[in-house]
DNA sequence: TATGAATGAGGGTTCATTCAT
DNA sequence: TATGAATGAACCCTCATTCAT
């Protein structure tokens, strides 16, 4: 279905302004979903955001689904990107677990349109029959990394052993993937209070039982960031 | 705009073919929003679900959206009906969140399609503006009144005074409302569990200080209730 | 198609209540043509002006079209009604058309609603291949009865001779038809006024060449009425 | 509202075949409202008669209303050209007079279709609620300009100075609007034969009150045109 | 007798996509 | 390579009418 000849095929090969005309594209899908919705983020409305026609959006991406795969695609590669470096960074649990809260609140607060265009996505987009229409693996496998993070800090004894780890996980990232609705209705949100409040909370939800009794204050939260 | 000619005008005087009526359209509805996602839920697929045409519902609704308004309004009504009695027997600030926890999810678990449908339509209608379509001042109310009920009892000493409510409090909905999209992909997740679990990690959370360190797990968590 | 069962039908054996819903419906019928144009006066339109139900109207007319039919006939017997006598009293050809002319604006105060209506239904209901939809050999008969009484007096020498008498009769049938229009845009339009001006516009038009230059003003116009 | 995408933007920049296909439709909706009437002149209809699809149109044009807007425009554009030179040419009241009559029915003859369809769109095109959906203050001021010739030669004494200007206006517009409705039932109506006995009618009715007495008929009617 | 329920054709419009140049 | 033109299915909704009670 894809031809060598059509531009949306192989990522090589790209002429420069090929590049450029895609990356425009590709920002005027990201913003007019952002402030749409994906249900009414028709071509015509992203071709007039990017201020191009819908045969163009077409003859550069072969389909819609197309565009937004790739929409995907960029955020994730740049998520991982941001994400994994200060992940790396950390040695103990609790400490991953705070950066990890906070470093994707981080990622949010810059690439606000681009992360609620995601979400957006993950949430509406479905093919004909009602299936999903994307391979949101990533957004599973988000949790389900999160998920294997928590328990292999259970094993050594960072986190308490009795707290279902998947439970755990979903309901960090279901705090994380709320956010960009949130900050749609409420732009003046203040993240970084957020993510640490956030980070407290799971703090004092995931430590052993007998950690420094009445010392939660002072024991990892706030300050240590 | 409703006239007394059409009769989807006011909800008295109602005809009980009429009620019938309606109740299977909504039914089939709630039905075809859930499976397919609202995005694809047409006119014609719910009619088909419903075994009629798209001629009758807009006949006994007017319009798509006072079909879904109505829908929307039946649920948040059960869903006020079932929490409410539950809260209120409740006195202690713990009691209370737990039971607030658990009781959604027991409701999610009795009115899985039904509620999967209301999440749905809250986070994909808009009109063509991109604006939310439908009022969901309820699912922001319902943030706000667990963020009230945060707040005073943090002011009894229940709770721990330094959480941001407002945070805590959309931690919680957002894990709830977490719940029926992992439903429809994992129809087996066991939600009884999901929901003590749940209960304990915000029990932990939330508690003062310096209660019971190391006795969590007996303290509130899951043998009592 | 026109049982004896249906009330449709002949126009003897009317039950007084039966009458009274009649007249109703044709009351409503025409303040909603009158107000909102033929092409939007829809059943359910008329029906909630009249405070019944599509069904009633069908029930009682068997048709749109049989509800049409009969309000343009009642206005048609009463324009007959109106007019025949007044045009009888009048003996000269002057006279009568200075007659025919102010009753008829007369009867347009004295009927806004059912000529305003009857003129939209004159001028925009068509079946559905395009052709006229009802009988307006009335709104013929009206210009040619108006051209037989040009004619005649044209015979007497009470009209000048040398002009058209179609042409004539259609300036003045359309100078009064175009009056509900006007008043839509207009109510507080003078009729009497507006009446007077036109008679005196058509006496100058119809009057033999020789008769008494100079003295139009108080030969025929305006006072002598 | 309107985007770069659609072609039915500014009205420059108009492709050659973009151009044509518009004319195309744009004959196709005139015909088909001048022969079926406004109310049944449905898209599909016009398309038909088109030899496209509901869809092209749209393409072209945006709405049905863009559509019949332009179609509208075109008319008076091409009216005005008309019009304005050949009442230029004339210095007297009467004579304007004459010629506007004139020449407003020479338009018609070589336009019957289109003016008859911009008649039926006058009178009929209404918005839901009822009120006029175009603008018409074309028409309206059509008659009004009449009203100021007409007030302007009352001054100079070339008209009678005691009649009413507006009612008068009226009368002409009347009398003018009046006849492609005839047309259609009439096509071999000879609208020169009208004119000059249209032309002769308003001439005598506004002619001064003492002029030429008896001296209608080789004053200024008929013959010196 | 009277009415609520249902029908089904047709209304204008949006949409992602294909086609021809 | 790039784009304007066209397509046709699907969208929600209105309508006059028929049906069953």
């Amino acid at each position: 279905m894809r031809s060598e000849t059509s531009p949306g095929g192989q990522q090589k090969d790209r002429t420069f302004i090929e590049t450029a005309r895609r990356a425009q594209i590709v920002a005027a899908a990201i913003d007019t979903i952002a402030e749409v919705g994906y249900g009414q983020a028709s071509l015509a409305r992203i071709a007039e955001t990017a201020g191009t026609s819908k045969g163009v959006i077409i003859y550069h991406f072969g389909s819609k689904d197309d565009l937004v795969r790739e929409l995907v695609a960029e955020l994730t590669a740049k998520g991982s990107a941001f994400l994994g470096p200060r992940l790396e960074a950390e040695s103990t649990g609790p400490g991953m677990l705070r950066t990890y809260i906070e470093s994707n609140l981080d990622f949010v607060r810059e690439n606000r349109s681009h992360v609620a265009a995601v979400v957006e996505i993950a949430l509406n987009a479905r093919s004909t029959d009602g299936s999903p229409l994307h391979d949101f693996s990533i957004r599973e496998s988000g949790t389900e990394a999160l998920r294997q993070l928590l328990v292999h800090f259970q094993g050594t004894g960072e986190f308490r052993a009795d707290f279902d780890p998947l439970v755990m996980a979903m309901a960090i990232r279901a705090a994380l993937d709320a956010v960009p609705a949130r900050l749609a209705r409420d732009p003046d949100l203040d993240l970084g209070h957020y993510g640490r409040e956030l980070a407290d909370l799971f703090h004092l939800a995931t430590r052993p039982e007998g950690s420094h009794p009445g010392a939660a204050a002072h024991d990892q939260p706030a300050e240590d960031r």
